[in-house]
RNA sequence: CGGGGCGUGGCGCAGUCCGGUAGCGCGCUUGCUUUGGGAGCAAGAUGUCGUGGGUUCAAAUCCCGCCGCCCCGACCA
């Protein structure tokens, strides 16, 4: 007999090479492929299904804080993408652009967006005209192009598809309100449906958005010890409002600057979900983002199949009208333990084998995929139980990588012992900075890891000497290495 | 964009050094037996060896160019 893990023989193990690991579940697991073109990747129904459940979750959290969804063209013309300096030259070598129609050179080349901020600024500076006006609060679910030069399947590809709001108001106050509140949504949201836990936080100087005055983040670390930028939420100020000249009649009859906020979240998700929870049998899916929740396997003996087969319809139309997504397996030729296999890798939360002796017992054996515990459940009892234990292993989920990011993130006030650290991939490192760009451009240098954020109130370093320079530091920043 | 590695049936590889009619395992198709953790037997199908040129009687193999993929570094969600 051999060992488990020999079991799965198409994916590489995640201690052996983890990019490698990462590759083959992706693929393996049908959730993307690659795509002729250089840096583009097929979306596999599978995979897409899990961006469909994510994407509606937050769609709804973000309907429900008073957005409007919208759609803006992917065609940006260069005068418009040129008129914030700093945006365009963020975005210069990664746009790509379109230069003819049919057998027409154009007159100005059009840019596919690498984000929309443009096109809808130009927009809200032709709807905007009075306070009455304000706040404008809409969100756009679109794909946008970014010529990137090294490209990961869902981590990093040359089109992608997200969520970008872009919001417009009165005052600093509220814009800032709603670029906090947003990032709170994407936490939720993270935490809730895909049970992967982030740190809330600010982007420094350097790693700020473009043209943003201020960016927040959720900051999610991989299990490779690098730290992932989940979500993005920007509080624009008036910079694009001046640029754009995005103006109104305000409370007191005077033309004023808005405020403005975007935020976005990326099919990159699902890339932090694969890496956050998979292990060497493949993908794992918490129950809240699984196209699966179940899967529900017939152990088949000729003599009893037909028997088999109608309690596991049963069941599958039982479950079904609970809302429980669903699958009953009944193919011919596969054995049960091929079955098994090929469900753990693709990461469905529960799987219920039911054959004779369930049969006569009157229960169904479930395997949790999380944890791999076998438990009999009554049939009379399922609905409740399944529902229990899909809770359950939601929450046993987050937990589980909450105490991984937890006790990956570590505090270091040495700089030698900083410097060294590094050496190796420490995860998430909290450590003294005097909030210099220098400073943290030199940490870069020498390490790698680049200041992911600091809290959302920067904690006090005062008495700390910064691990960049040895003078006096200012706050606690969190250094990572980044995907 | 720099450094390294790899491109051979769907997948994983051997063959390349030393040129001589392309092979193995898995998968796939059909049939029978099987089925509680990747079943067995039998019969089959599948390749312009990444691509373009060159050398040669002869190229997967030697030479030059290009393309793609992966890993490690600089930029980004």
């Amino acid at each position: 007999m051999s060992t488990e893990k020999d079991f799965v023989k198409e994916i590489c193990s995640r201690d052996v090479d983890f990019s490698q690991w990462y590759i083959d579940v992706v693929r393996k697991a049908e959730l993307a492929d690659y795509a002729p073109v250089r840096g583009c990747m097929v979306i596999r129904p599978y995979g897409y299904t899990i961006w469909e459940l994510v994407r509606d979750a937050l769609d709804d959290e973000i309907k429900a804080t008073g957005h409007q969804n919208a759609y803006f063209p992917l065609l940006i013309p260069e005068s418009f993408l040129q008129k914030e300096a700093d945006h365009v030259e963020g975005f210069a070598p990664q746009v790509g652009w379109v230069t003819a129609g049919g057998n027409e050179e154009l007159e100005e080349r059009l840019a596919l967006r690498p984000t929309s901020e443009a096109i809808i600024c130009e927009m809200y500076s032709k709807w905007i005209r009075s306070w009455r006006d304000l706040p404008v609060m809409i969100n756009q679910w679109a794909n946008v192009i970014r010529w990137e030069k090294v490209t990961r399947l869902f981590l990093r590809t040359t089109e992608f598809l997200w969520q970008e709001g872009h919001t417009a108001h009165e005052t600093r106050e509220e814009a800032e309100e709603e670029a906090l509140k947003m990032l709170d949504v994407y936490d939720d949201v993270l935490r809730s449906v895909m049970a992967i836990p982030a740190y809330k936080g600010i982007k420094t100087e350097r790693e700020k958005f473009p043209g943003a005055e201020q960016t927040y983040t959720v900051e999610a670390l991989m299990p490779d010890g690098r730290a992932l930028q989940a979500g993005t939420s920007h509080n624009l100020g008036q910079h694009f409002a001046k640029v754009f000249n995005i103006t109104y009649l305000d409370r007191n009859d005077e033309q004023s600057y808005v405020y403005q906020t975007s935020w976005g979240v990326t099919t990159r998700l699902i890339g932090a979900l694969v890496m956050v929870h998979g292990d060497d049998y493949g993908l794992k899916l918490p129950p809240r983002c699984a196209p699966y929740q179940v899967v529900i396997v017939p152990i088949i003996y000729e003599e009893s199949k037909s028997g088999i087969l109608e309690k596991c319809n049963e069941i599958l139309n039982e479950l079904r009208g609970a809302g429980v997504r669903v699958h009953l397996d009944d193919r011919d030729g596969y054995t049960p333990g091929w079955k098994f296999n090929e469900w753990e890798l693709r990461g469905v939360p529960l799987r219920l084998e039911f054959g004779p002796k369930d049969l006569e017992k009157g229960s169904v054996l479930t395997v949790r995929r999380d944890t791999r515990e076998k438990q009999p459940i009554p049939l009379d009892d399922l609905n409740r139980e399944l529902g229990e234990l899909l809770d359950r292993i939601q929450v046993d989920m987050l937990e589980a990588a909450t105490k991984y990011t937890v006790d990956h993130t570590t505090t270091i006030t040495d700089r030698a012992q900083f410097l060294l650290t590094f050496k190796g991939r420490p995860g998430i490192v909290r450590a003294p900075w005097c909030r210099s760009g220098a400073c943290e451009g030199k940490m870069q240098e020498e390490t790698g890891a680049t200041i992911r954020f600091l809290k959302l109130e920067p904690e006090s370093a005062a008495g700390e000497k910064c691990v960049g320079c040895g003078e006096d530091a200012e706050h606690w920043a969190y250094f990572a290495k980044a995907y």
